[in-house]
DNA sequence: GCCGTTTTCGGCCCGACTGTTTTCAGTCG
């Protein structure tokens, strides 16, 4: 049993007590444990066999017999007690927005709707106007978020958002009034994938600033506005937040919605340790009543005694203890990065000339990118032979002769075959600058076979970097069963690079594995896997998971200068 | 249910909007 889904039944236990009405803190410690175990990169049975799951904070004495039981038996007894009594038709009507576990035990009890199906009847009916307490609104709002959750989709990917979001914005920007107008929420963490669009501004005049986003010409339709925050529904499906408040305010406003909710709860609960209390209009001092705004968001955590950081590490892991002993370290950015070490050109299935990458990739301000064509048996992305390899390093020889102030390397994207060889044409190995070497099938194996495979290829002394290491797609394919521990203690002994792969859909190596990488000591490279020119600019979200990993710049093989880089390479394969 | 250099018991974040109410509960983020 995977963590992801030992973490999808600690949430359903937290529905089913909400539901029973218990208490909310130990609903929420029900949540905590779900999110905690979510992102715990270490298997759940191998933390219990090792007596650590008690260690997981968040996760307590009873939570960790709770997971226990799961593991060794497939069941729980508790969880199954707690659907037996209680109509699963419940948890079914929550997820209509706006639907709660009050409103959908009334519906339940009082006129005895079990689906979403009846729900919907009964409000066309009229026949929930009927009970006290609600009135025709109700009806017409229960019919408005019944249609909107059929046509809601799945969390998006951030790299399909932040498009939408930079043409928002920009519009915005125009709107007289408005200032401070910037993404915020899951977008600024930067996650890789956004369920809103959460936006803050500030403006003289809140209610109108509001008026002009609910006015916007991508808004389909108006869920909620008030004087200081509004929610609508684009064009395109996706959901989208503003909130603003007055100038002074800016840097309150802005904490209070780029953290995650755990980040917010354990930080403001430190804030009242001390004898404040934060919120986004900024913070009060507990003794005196007085509240001080903040325009600077640094400043926030500053007059608390912590260490400002960074949006993408504010996830409520342990970002708030290590403030506090002013332990954040400088994270890797965009601007580290000296080059791409996974590119393909249209010798393969990219689209791109290998100048228009080069030159693509010189305008980005690097030093070096390597092309990475697939290998030969990789037939449907048109892998190149021998032959054809040995013309593409010619071909590279003569561009760098031809632009000595920016360097081409040679590589290739190698197939790692069922066996753990590598495919890579052996009479050409000593010209091939960076062997990039992935698994391209056999993705469903037991993990002791992926395993071994990887570790066969993380030990082949020519091979410098792992792609794409678990192969998963976000939406559509699972994560190999790889033991990822094993993997990176190989990786660095070997000095073998694990990728952290840019592409939206990709970002493999997440951001829990490259952190776990990073403190087995394994060396990371973020890679575009660029198929285009524009696609090199994925970098951003490779950078990005590495950010979300804690990554400092050391840590990273593409922030070597080319010299440094170039040395690095020749010094592993001796 | 979790957690602790103030605590092993008694706490556990903060505010906006909605609909239907005469003062607030429910829901959400």
């Amino acid at each position: 049993m995977s963590n992801a889904e030992i973490s999808e039944i600690l949430n359903r236990i937290a529905e089913l007590l909400e539901i029973k009405g218990e208490s909310r803190y130990r609903i929420y410690a029900y949540q905590r444990a779900a999110e905690a175990i979510a992102s715990e990169p270490v298997d759940a049975r191998t933390l219990m066999e090792q007596g650590r799951l008690e260690n997981v904070p968040g996760i307590g004495k009873s939570i960790a017999a709770k997971i226990t039981e799961l593991l060794k038996t497939g069941h729980l007894k508790y969880y199954e007690d707690l659907q037996a009594g209680l109509p699963s038709a419940i948890v079914h009507l929550m997820e209509v927005p706006g639907i709660g576990p009050k409103t959908a035990m009334r519906l339940y009890n009082e006129l005895g709707i079990t689906s979403v199906a009846e729900l919907e009847a009964a409000a066309r009916a009229g026949r929930i106007s009927g009970l006290p307490g609600y009135g025709p609104k109700t009806e017409e709002n229960i019919l408005r978020d019944v249609h909107n959750l059929r046509l809601h989709e799945e969390r998006r990917l951030l790299g399909e958002v932040l498009p939408v979001v930079a043409d928002m914005i920009a519009a915005l920007r125009s709107v007289p009034g408005i200032r401070n107008i910037v993404p915020a929420g899951s977008i600024r963490r930067m996650e890789e994938t956004v369920g809103d669009i959460d936006l803050v501004a500030t403006a003289g005049d809140p209610a109108k600033a509001v008026q002009a986003f609910v006015k916007l010409p991508q808004v389909r339709e108006v869920l909620g506005q008030g004087p200081t925050k509004a929610t609508v529904v684009l064009r395109n499906g996706i959901q989208a937040d503003i909130r603003v408040v007055p100038d002074e305010a800016f840097g309150s406003l802005l904490q209070h919605f780029t953290g995650n909710k755990a980040h917010n709860i354990i930080l403001r609960e430190y804030a009242k340790s001390k004898g404040y209390s934060i919120s986004e209009y900024g913070i009060t001092d507990l003794r005196t009543g007085t509240i001080k705004p903040y325009a600077d968001e640094n400043e926030v955590y500053e007059s608390l005694g912590l260490q400002p950081m960074p949006p993408e590490i504010r996830l409520g892991t342990n970002e708030i203890e290590r403030a506090a002993r002013h332990d954040i370290p400088r994270l890797v950015t965009l601007a580290d990065i000296k080059g791409d070490l996974h590119v393909h050109s249209d010798w393969s299935d990219g689209v791109a000339s290998i100048e228009d990458l080069a030159r693509g990739a010189k305008a980005m301000g690097y030093e070096y990118i390597a092309i990475c064509d697939h290998s030969a048996s990789l037939a449907i992305a048109n892998g190149l032979s021998a032959e054809r390899l040995r013309k593409q390093i010619d071909t590279v020889r003569r561009l760098n002769e031809a632009d000595p102030s920016f360097r081409i390397l040679t590589g290739i994207e190698a197939n790692i075959r069922g066996d753990g060889t590598v495919e890579v044409p052996e009479e050409l190995l000593g010209e091939i600058d960076v062997v990039v070497a992935s698994i391209h099938s056999g993705l469903s194996q037991s993990s002791e076979k992926i395993t071994t495979r990887l570790t066969k290829a993380i030990h082949q002394p020519f091979v410098a970097v792992i792609g794409h290491p678990t192969g998963r797609i976000l939406g559509h394919r699972e994560p190999s069963m790889v033991d990822l521990g094993a993997i990176f203690a190989q990786a660095a002994g070997q000095r073998t690079a694990m990728e952290i792969n840019g592409i939206p859909d990709r970002l493999d190596l997440r951001d829990v594995q490259a952190r776990q990488a990073m403190e087995a000591g394994a060396i990371l490279s973020t890679n575009s896997d660029a198929h285009s020119v524009d696609q090199l600019s994925q970098m951003l979200y490779a950078v990005a998971v590495a950010r979300r990993g804690w990554l400092e710049a050391r840590h990273i093989l593409n922030t070597k200068p080319l010299g440094e880089l170039l040395e690095w390479l020749r010094a592993r394969r001796k």
